[in-house]
DNA sequence: CCACTATGATAAGAGGTGCTTATATGAAAA
DNA sequence: TTTTCATATAAGCACCTCTTATCATAGTGG
C-alpha cells in the first residue's frame, strides 16, 4: 500500500509501449531505471507483471488487471492536471458574483462584458439579493464576490470600496426647481424613495434625521430605475444615485435639484472572505474592477 | 505534467483530513513534509490548492476541482492494489484450462474440485476440444493450461507429462477371452475404436502397423465412455485407457484382454507457453497436479 | 557463420530529493 | 499576558532512484 506512486506511472507507460526501452525513451530516463522499477514493483506486489519476451515485454494476466486500474488512475490525474492548467490560464472555471440589480446593470455590466470577452470559457454566475443576504452568500462560499453598499463592517470579510456614488434628488423636466434646497425643504417635497428595507434608504433616513429632517415619501418602490421613471412623469421628486442615472439626466428626462449642502458621497464596495484565497477567476475580475491591467 | 505523483497522494490525504498536521500523523511523516509538499504542488501547478485557516486548511475552488480527479485516481490505485493482493493470495482471478472430456472427467475432476475448494473465488473456465485446437488456445493466451495426449512437440510450449496411461482392450463380460492375444489376433477381433482424427487412434494405428497389423474397426465412435458401453453390451472389443476405465473393469461390466506384449504406455501431458509466466492460479493448479504440497 | 543490433538484467556508484529536526510565525484561547 | 495549536521556513542528512557500464541472449543481415 505504500508503493511509490511514481512507479505506477512508469508501469503505465511501460505497459503502453510494451517495451522497457521505448518507455525509457519516452520518459527520458534510462532503460535500466525502468527495469529496476518494474522489478521493484513486482517484488512489492509479489506478482509478475510483465512477461519478458524477445521483442519487448507484455503484460501478464495479473499485470493486465493492474493496468486497468492504473490506467484510469493515470487518466484521472492527467485530466486533473489539464484542468489545473486551464484554470491557471483562466480558460475554465466559474465566477460567482452577488450584486443588486442596479449595481449590476449600471456598474458591473461593462466589466462583466469585458471579462467574458477575455475569458469566454469561464461561467459567470450572478446572484441577486439584498446586501445582508449577499454577505451570507459570500461567507458560505456560494459567491466569490459581493458588491454591496458601504458602509458595511464584517470581521470575516475584506471589503474594498470600488465606486464612489452620489445621492441626488431629481424631478421631471417640467418641475420648477429652486436654485438651492435645504434638507428641510427637500423633506417637504413629494418624495419618491426606495423602500425602507434597502440600505440606501436607511442611509438617507439617517443623514436627514441628523439634520433634523424626517423623510416621509409619497411613494416607496423597490427598484432604482423606477425612481427615475416616476420622477420623469412628475409623480414627485426622487432620490437616486447620480452615477446610475446618467442617461436620464443627460437626455433631460429628469433634472437634478441643487442642494445647499450636497449629501456626502457613499461607496459601493466589493466584499470577499478575508482568510481564503480568491479563486483565480474572482481575482482576475477584481483586477478588472480595480482598473488594473488585465493579463 | 511531470509533478511527482507521490505528492498527489499527500495532497489527497491532506485534503481528506483538512489539516496538514493530522494528515502528517496519518501518513507517518512530519508536518513539515506536508507543508513543503503542498507548497511544491502549488508552485508546480501555479495555483493555490488550500486555504490556510486557523484550524487546519480547506480546499480552494481550484483545489476542490483537483481533488475530484485525484480522488478517483487514488481510489483506482487502491482498488488495483487490493486486486493484486487478492490475486497474490489466490483469492481472485481466473484459471482457464483446455482439456478433452475424457481427461477432464476421469483425471482432472478431483483436482478441479480440490482447487475450487482451496480457492473458491477463482473462476474456472474449461475449454473442450481436440489436442491441436487446445494447443492453439494456449498459444493465443486463451487458455493457461492444456492437457493433451503425448507425444506432442512444440517449440513455443513447455509440455510436461503428468499421467501415464495404458491402452488396453476390453470386451463384455460374456466374451470368452483367450489367455493372451497377439497383435494380429487383436486385429482380427470385431473392434470398437475411436475415430481416426483422434490422437489416441492415430497412436494405436501406428503401433499396430509397426507390428505388421492393420486395424479395421467395426465401429468407430468419438467418445471414450461409449467405447466401454459398446463393449459392455458385446458389440465388440474396445481399445480404452485402463486408467479411465477403472469403474467398468472393477464392477465387471467389461473384462480386460491379456496381450502377449502390452502396448507401450502413453502419457497425458500438460502444456503451457514457454516464455510467459503462468498466472498464479495456473501455477497453483499445476502444483496440485504435480502432487506438490498446496500452499 | 559471425558480426551487429536490439532486447532486458545486473552492478556499482553519484547525485538529488524528500525527509528529518529545529525554529519561526501567527492567531486564538486561557 | 502566556499558552496552545495551527502552518511556514531553514538547514542538513540519508536514502533512494537514476546513471553509466557491462553482461546476457536472441534474432537479423550480410
Amino acid at each position: 500500500m505504500k508503493t511509490k506512486l511514481d512507479y505506477y506511472r512508469i508501469f503505465y507507460e511501460t505497459a503502453r509501449f510494451s517495451s522497457f526501452s521505448s518507455a525509457a525513451q519516452h520518459l527520458y530516463i534510462s532503460q535500466s531505471a525502468i527495469s529496476q522499477c518494474i522489478h521493484q514493483l513486482e517484488t512489492d506486489l509479489g506478482l509478475r507483471l510483465f512477461a519478458r519476451t524477445r521483442r519487448g515485454v507484455s503484460l501478464t494476466t495479473e499485470g493486465a488487471l493492474l493496468f486497468e486500474k492504473i490506467s484510469t488512475a493515470m487518466e484521472a490525474i492527467s485530466q486533473g492536471e489539464t484542468i489545473m492548467e486551464r484554470l491557471r490560464h483562466l480558460e475554465s472555471g466559474a465566477l460567482s458574483i452577488a450584486a443588486g440589480d442596479t449595481v449590476t446593470s449600471h456598474y458591473l455590466m461593462p466589466y462583466l462584458e469585458k471579462f467574458h470577452a477575455n475569458h469566454p470559457e469561464i461561467r459567470i454566475e450572478m446572484a441577486n439579493s439584498y446586501s445582508a443576504n449577499m454577505v451570507r452568500l459570500v461567507k458560505e462560499g456560494k459567491a466569490d464576490l459581493a458588491f454591496i453598499n458601504l458602509p458595511m463592517e464584517d470581521e470575516a470579510l475584506t471589503i474594498e470600496p470600488c465606486l464612489e456614488i452620489h445621492d441626488v434628488f431629481v424631478a421631471g423636466k417640467n418641475f420648477r426647481a429652486k436654485k438651492k434646497y435645504t434638507e428641510t425643504e427637500i423633506a417637504e417635497l413629494p418624495l419618491i424613495l426606495l423602500e425602507k428595507n434597502s440600505s440606501s434608504r436607511h442611509y438617507l433616513d439617517t443623514v436627514f434625521s441628523e439634520k433634523g429632517a424626517e423623510l416621509s415619501p409619497q411613494i416607496e418602490i423597490a427598484a432604482h430605475d423606477l425612481l427615475l421613471r416616476f420622477a420623469a412623469i412628475h409623480l414627485g421628486v426622487a432620490c437616486v444615485v447620480e452615477e446610475f442615472s446618467k442617461e436620464s439626466l443627460a437626455n433631460g428626462d429628469v433634472q437634478k435639484l441643487c442642494l445647499a449642502s450636497p449629501l456626502p458621497p457613499r461607496h459601493i464596495g466589493c466584499a470577499y472572505i478575508k482568510d481564503r484565497p480568491l479563486s483565480l477567476a474572482a481575482k482576475a475580475f477584481l483586477e478588472l474592477i480595480r482598473g488594473g491591467e488585465q493579463e
